[in-house]
DNA sequence: AATGAATGAGTTTTCATTCAT
DNA sequence: GATGAATGAAAACTCATTCAT
């Protein structure tokens, strides 16, 4: 009996706890669709399984529900990343190739890739928040980068010219990809391994022919 | 007394043949920093230098206007990447080099590059005019640079792999400059030229070392 | 066991009884500062040191808890007053200069002042209240004045005339004390007894000078 | 025609210079009976015969309508006061009853007797408006009624005493007659020339009998 | 054609009140 | 009795759109 009521207890506690991320996890679905202005707290809450008035106990105004959501889907998804640039002993080919692996399945095939989506379109009325995405994300993910190919370039397994290659230029097409899913998904579904395919035979071979001596 | 009169409609018409633009540049300037529904017809008159009401008798809505405004944008400057696709005679590598230029110079230099990321902002409220870019716009411009990879693996100058590539993947960098422009550019300057000698060099020759036999 | 018993039921029931009080008090406090529509419950058990609902569980609604406020505050004061009126003895002048001096010190100086003007702020939205605080209080106070002046009509003291004046305005320096007090205390801070003096002298006196026979 | 053409130019351009006066009617209206919290801009529109937004285009916020109908009631009403001081030529005692005259007609008669009960119900939310009220109302009428005492000091008509009266004092019969008037005027109608009677009465006379010996 | 005052629907936010614990 | 999370009605304020001038 003593088990039962600390169980209750403890689902009891798990509910309150999970209001904020059901509010997030509703919110982000309603900006990523609508975007920051053009969504209604109405339709959150209703997505949410609540009432209008209750989104106000857990998030000061729409404003800062939008910053959490965004900084609570992206942080624990760079952590992750971060992780495997850190504990994996391979080659660097093998690591980058993991990392995009991860990069793919996490952001551009869940929607956390909403996130990248509302930083473009709304970046510039949260000048905060975007400041917060440049430190925090943008620059974790470029030394990540960064350290996979100075461990190639030492290794003699990639080309040193890639040590002055602008790292968004390495990461860009898993953003193309998560733009695609989010806007022209509905007129050509992308695959998404076809897509990494493409990624990675890019990344590691480029477009020139070796044999050719024309 | 005629000719007087043509002049006087000559200049007054030209003026009335102006204002949709001016309207127009106004509004993508206000779209582009607040997104659809964040902007206010109020601003984009006062940007104009005309008054609220002036607006309807140009364009019948809000919405009406935000598709125009990127109509209007995108189709000039892919019927110039079309002319360069069909007049260069030279080798794939210079063409596609050409075109990657063009692709810096007039999407991401200028503010064209806010159609794109208004596409990606509000294209999910806007599903025809999403369907209008996806065709007109985004199915166009991979026409252009299939024909000119299947130029490249025809005569030998690139990797036959290369027919099998998703063309969002070759063009992203050019996305992801435009978009780092439009968002991080206060935290973190883009040198454009330094992008577009990435983009080509990681496109032509990837990262590997081809001397490595590791 | 009895003993402890006893001593425990003894003590929460005083704190029970006192539980109406500080609420009351809290709410006093709440509503003076910024009237009935402005006041937040939430702040008024803040205040308190209790939380919200317990408010109702000793007031049916936020009008109930005006209304009783302000009776229970005004009350007391009236029948301090209503006593003093009866029990002394002495000259009109005596008996009058004491009952100002009560007015000051309990209802000027205390946060009583602040029934007065609630009274005046929202009086209009409580017409059942106001009709209560005109027959309990206004009405009890101007018979009161009467009996003195009468008492000093009657044997000399006073002019004749007194018995046809508005007892408004024998008692109105005190409101007007009460009033500054609430409101431009922080501009220019008042003198109460300096006040007293004033309304003591002008009332007994007027500004006339006897001797003057121009 | 000119002429009819003209003069609905004027009619047209003074129906515009009065919307703001006709809002600010209304909203004293509302804002005497409600308090500022209490009323809504909704019936304040109605009651102008106008709609919500229309409110907007006169005035930035409610705050500003609060604040902009108290300064513009009261401010004229002081002017005319300050005129008949530094004009007339008689006796204390005559500019003094002149005075007096116009307040009661002016400030305790008209509408314009909600200004200081608003100040009273609302100062301490306002307090900007409070400094002002304090430092361009209260400030200026007890210049006004210093002046006029000292000068029937000097001339022997009033007591030296009066010099160092509190000037509230002097006043409250005013303020009273105005509270009452909007408090309890539905319980007991103030009759206004009594009670300046009154006020005269008590102000030159004060209660005692000189001819009392006892 | 151009203006900008007016409209009123729509959205965020607040807060009295309830009720399960 | 006490709590405080949840509710949802209500109100300030905005802004696309209209229309008399």
């Amino acid at each position: 009996m003593a088990g039962t009521n600390t169980s209750q207890e403890h689902s009891y506690s798990r509910r309150k706890d999970e209001r904020p991320a059901e509010i997030m996890n509703a919110a982000l679905e309603e900006f990523s669709t609508n975007g920051f202005a053009g969504t209604r707290l109405q339709d959150v809450a209703r997505r949410a399984g609540i009432c209008k008035g209750t989104i106000y106990l857990y998030f000061r105004s729409k404003e800062d529900l939008f910053e959490e959501v965004v900084r609570d889907r992206i942080l624990p998804y760079l952590e992750q990343l971060e992780a495997i640039g850190e504990n994996v002993e391979g080659s660097a080919r093998d690591i980058l190739r993991q990392q995009l692996k991860i990069i793919y399945q996490q952001l551009v095939s869940t929607d956390t890739r909403y996130i990248p989506k509302l930083m473009i379109g709304e970046g510039n009325r949260f000048p905060h928040l975007a400041e917060f995405y440049f430190r925090e994300v943008i620059t974790r993910m470029h030394k990540l980068l960064r350290s996979v190919i100075e461990r190639g370039v030492a290794n003699g397994e990639f080309r040193p010219e890639a040590l002055r290659w602008k790292p968004q230029a390495i990461l860009s097409p898993a953003l193309s990809a998560a733009m695609w899913r989010t806007v022209f998904e509905q007129f050509d579904p992308l695959d998404i391994d076809a897509f990494l395919d493409t990624h990675i035979d890019l990344l590691m071979h480029g477009l020139l022919n070796r044999e050719y001596t024309g």
